[in-house]
DNA sequence: CATTTTATTCTACAAGTTGTAGAATAAAAT
DNA sequence: ATTTTATTCTACAACTTGTAGAATAAAATG
């Protein structure tokens, strides 16, 4: 999987955040600022698409675009490269890292043991 | 915190592996298949001072490397930046993303419910 | 239909990163 | 004085990123 930029990563956050299709005139009226010129965004929409995150549909002239690759998806593949890149792979190193370096905080054991408590009841 | 390439970071590995300071001959040596051209070691080197992650003392003409990021410090800072930027800087909402996602292993479990464990006795 | 407007694609380009290393220089050894 | 060694300078192509104007095609309008 490619990485996204920065930029394209925002406007992908906006795909996400709304119904999908979206036209390229819906995505530029959810960026905040006027942040960029037209052509910028569909030439970050255009290289969304070489990467394989976004699709296009044309009805008529106008493009409907819907993401391919979801949030959720996403962010599970960085999580998995991450833990690969850093803790070979495994989710215990990286545990272990962090409470190591006092990284944890209280709220962070109480999920945790909610969500082992949870878990224990159901097998 | 500047960013190593994946280069750099493969001398890093050597350096963080073996008793600081270290000769540019020594790194060379530790780095399998001759891979690099000494010149193309020197210029990662240079790029690690810059970035500040090395430093170099020099005795008489020989150059001294040694680490002023740890590996440890590397790796936190670099789960700190994934965290913040996946998951709004908290531990927890990876935990249960990667739950949710079904990535969490068994032995992940055990070791969590163990540090767990641990830490309730000491309170 | 001729012209203007609109939507999309092409082309461009500078700045930065990365991998790669030869050329130059300085210092030491012979 | 010359060769060897260690380090620094310079270079450069490929790629990524941010940025957007120019060109084109298609549709709407007078």
């Amino acid at each position: 999987m490619r990485k996204m930029s920065e930029s394209e990563r925002e406007i992908m956050k906006i795909i996400w955040a709304h119904k999908n299709p979206l036209t390229n005139k819906a995505i530029i009226s959810f960026i905040p600022n006027n942040q960029w010129k037209v052509t910028t965004v569909l030439t970050l929409i255009t290289r969304l698409i070489d990467k394989g995150f976004l699709k296009v549909e044309k009805k008529g002239r106008i493009s409907l675009y819907s993401y391919i690759v979801s949030e959720d998806e996403y962010r599970t593949m960085c999580s998995k490269k991450f833990l690969d890149e850093f803790y070979q792979g495994s989710f215990k190193n990286f545990f272990a890292a962090l409470y190591s370096a006092d990284e944890i905080s209280q709220s962070d054991f109480d999920k945790l043991r909610e969500i082992l408590d949870k878990r224990e009841i159901v097998e």
